[in-house]
DNA sequence: TAATATTGACTAACTGATTAGTCAATGAAA
DNA sequence: TTTCATTGACTAATCAGTTAGTCAATATTA
């Protein structure tokens, strides 16, 4: 809880609930999780609460919106693209895993999304609008402009943008329910770079 | 509600409360569900649940352990692999597919041990030793016969057999969050094998 | 076959615990 | 002294789990 001057404790109460909010959310789930343990987690009372937040849907609607990531910057990958079809998709697909893996909060956020999906729908919306439909348009690019300059296989641009990106879905999911049988980020995001470059080059069969 | 004679309804009794609980838990997760709403779906009290199961607890275990997919049988891709690794590799994907797609159940239940996963966690542990664990343990044997007879590379050994599958993972979540936005599952798994085909085949460089 | 006894799956109404949300009182800062 | 962030006791609703009692199906007897 902040001390302080009253003013500096009450500025800096909203983001001391949400973060208490994300832990207990995430430990529990939404239904689960009940207020006096997320106001006590801050070391103040249920009542507290309501003087921020209207109620326990907003604060976790919220808490899922100020917490997780903010839309993902593609133009990066669109300028290199100019440059190597190839270097783009390395580009991006390792910004995308830097940026899971530095996020405290996206990934126990993305289970919540999974968890709420039928109660929170318009927070999986969300993400989709937000970062997942960036970035698929990003690759659909790269692998549009790859074929067309010969740099990929003329099939680069029929292959779907999600296929690209499905190991390391799949590796976030994993390392969420079973961590202790995950394999190594680094080495795992390695084999997904040489995996995607095998799949988009040109044929060349031995 | 079953009706007939006294014994037929209560010999079908359990598996229509699992499968009326299996709706209801998929719907809302384990906390927000009301076992009201399930003996209602049923056609029978609550006090009715609690002469075929224990409490709230036991009935979502149960529900969990008989509505999901048994131990995956891991043993045809073996005979197969004295064959070829390539073929026993590609009938293991395909099956996998096949079984998930094929169950009516599997798909939403790895969403609720995604879900309850602080919850539930001997339901995780389950699911690894029974599913994950096989599964990971043949492809791991496909990708070292393979690079030793030669007709993968030799790094294939190396490969982390949850790798070859993370796609699959990756494509499973994404359907099961955004249904509208996954790709159409037969041109996945295509994909799919020839990404792996093309990640295991030995160096041919363009 | 008919009358009667027994059974046990099921119900309905209950209890007790939990928890979201409210609000009048408080007390510390300005 | 005034302000206002915070408190904490409160209500109302929800829901897991309990149990005395019911009644239709079956078993038993005549």
């Amino acid at each position: 809880m902040t001390k302080g001057s009253r003013a500096a404790a009450k500025q800096a109460r909203p983001r001391e609930i949400l973060e208490a909010a994300f832990e207990e959310f995430s430990l529990r789930g939404y239904a689960a999780t009940r207020l006096d343990d997320i106001a006590a987690r801050v070391g103040v009372t249920k009542g507290t609460i309501y003087v921020y937040f209207e109620n326990k849907e907003t604060l976790f609607e919220t808490m899922v919106v100020e917490l997780s990531t903010p839309e993902h910057d593609t133009t990066p990958y669109l300028a290199e693209l100019e440059t190597s079809a190839a270097s783009a998709l390395e580009h991006l697909l390792r910004n995308v895993y830097a940026e899971a893996l530095s996020d405290r909060y996206s990934r126990e956020i993305l289970r919540l999304l999974i968890a709420e999906k039928n109660t929170f729908q318009s927070l999986s919306r969300r993400f989709k609008d937000n970062f997942a439909g960036p970035v698929f348009g990003s690759l659909q690019q790269i692998l549009q402009k790859g074929s067309e300059t010969g740099e990929f296989a003329p099939q680069a641009a029929s292959i779907d943008p999600f296929f690209i990106l499905s190991p390391f879905l799949g590796y976030f999911v994993l390392d969420l329910v079973l961590p202790d049988d995950s394999p190594e980020a680094g080495g795992f995001l390695a084999t997904h770079i040489e995996m995607v470059k095998r799949l988009v080059a040109p044929i060349a069969k031995p």
